[in-house]
DNA sequence: CTCACCAAGATTGTCGACAATGTTCAATGA
DNA sequence: TCATTGAACATTGTCGACAATCTTGGTGAG
């Protein structure tokens, strides 16, 4: 707003002006999502000091804001652990992603700006390149579906729904994602999905935005649930 | 599990278990939905540090706790205020609330025991009870209805559902609750919706159930709407 | 040999002090 | 008169130390 009221550079050049415990939250995010600190894992305070060069205050402040996001669980006395999801609490997500989405994806559709759909189908394309030139890497192929379902929620407009998918479930979708290589199994089915859905959207199509969402989701939960029985049948017993 | 280890007393008597950070957390979130803290209001540690009678260590861990569950927000240097919802958030919770809790309800009618919906069915007679006699305290009336609202999610047996509504935005809606009358306007006409999706859950009629639970929140959003124009157009302008 | 008990070590919980940043308000000059 | 500056104050951020609790390993009795 006032910008020339001095001849000196007004430019505060954001020096840094997240604390220590903003910080290292995010870091710790960073580190269990990529499955660096696994499920189940404990948190030792100490350890984490020493690793991220900080005292323990700030440390414990970003560990009790992850317990919030319900990222840790916490014991008194104990201590703090990354949470361990089951793999009915994994279906469990998988089902609030199916009524939450859905219903940011009929927002989407009445909310979205032109410019948001072209820029999403934009991602898209590049999506497609990346599948069609099989790059082996899975990691954009993951990031780049949440990244889809980001922009869905962003365009709902709907901001307690940002908060409540993009705070708290992809977080832990992530998590798991990069733990067992889930639902990047079809990427060319799942990327005919997303074409899909953003065509229902560009068209303004709510009912069936929504529904094309559901359906989308509701096919992955499916994948999971087939992988997870396989997973667990066949093998019996392992490392008798 | 071990119990008879010896002849002495095992009853831990749970003796105050819990940290200091918890019990003020607890405590702050009970004033902060009672209204005592009012939304907006800043957070003053030395302040509140004074008041619990502990020193500012703890009482931060609670605040950055309150952060991950969005009741306060905090900027860097300057402080934590308890959030303040605009009135167009206070309806998109209701949106969410309306996928959600639909989706609970549900799960519910595939998932709660006969004991559950007896013992639900029993409260909504003391709500029947309440209203009748016109007690005037809107108090249990105002909690009751988010009594219902958490048996329902608990009866989903949707564990993530139950976090998600009952640790998050069930906080915001008591809280605001609170601070204007909002939704106790129609009891009668609420009880006998609440009957109605109780009756649907017991016949198993899971698509009813669903569709009833969200009229049911759908109704209350419009109530609120309507509330908030009333209040908000016909004063024009207040205090000059 | 097994189990209970106990002591030493490690970890978590709490506190007070200091540093860094933001805010307020009075004094100064245009 | 009004905007700007800067200094004093208050608040937030960070740290190290101590207390309380849990865990672990060893010892001895049955």
């Amino acid at each position: 707003m006032k910008e020339q009221t001095g001849q000196r550079k007004v430019v505060p050049l954001e020096p840094e002006t997240r604390t220590l415990a903003d910080r290292v939250c995010q870091q710790i995010v960073t580190a269990i999502v990529k499955g660096e600190i696994p499920p189940g894992h404990k948190i030792s305070e100490p350890e984490l000091a020493r690793t991220y060069g900080i005292s323990r205050g700030p440390l414990r402040e970003a560990i009790r804001r992850l317990e919030g996001w319900r990222l840790v669980e916490r014991k008194a006395h104990v201590g703090a652990r990354v949470v361990q999801l089951s793999a009915h609490e994994l279906i469990e997500i998988y089902r609030v992603r199916e009524a939450l989405e859905g219903m940011a994806c009929r927002q989407a559709a009445q909310n979205m700006t032109d410019e948001e759909i072209e820029s999403l189908k934009r991602l898209l394309d590049e999506h497609e390149a990346s599948v069609e030139q099989r790059e082996g890497r899975s990691y954009f192929q993951k990031e780049g579906d949440l990244d889809f379902h980001y922009r869905i929620v962003q365009g709902s407009k709907n901001s307690k729904l940002l908060e409540l998918l993009g705070d708290d479930l992809y977080h832990l979708v992530r998590m798991y994602r990069y733990q067992f290589s889930v639902s990047s199994s079809r990427p060319k089915r799942a990327l005919k999905e997303h074409r899909q859905i953003i065509d229902a959207i560009e068209a303004r199509d709510e009912e069936l935005a929504e529904m094309l969402m559901r359906r989308h989701i509701s096919a992955a939960r499916r994948n999971i649930e087939a992988k997870l029985d396989t997973d667990n049948k066949p093998e019996g017993d392992k490392h008798g």
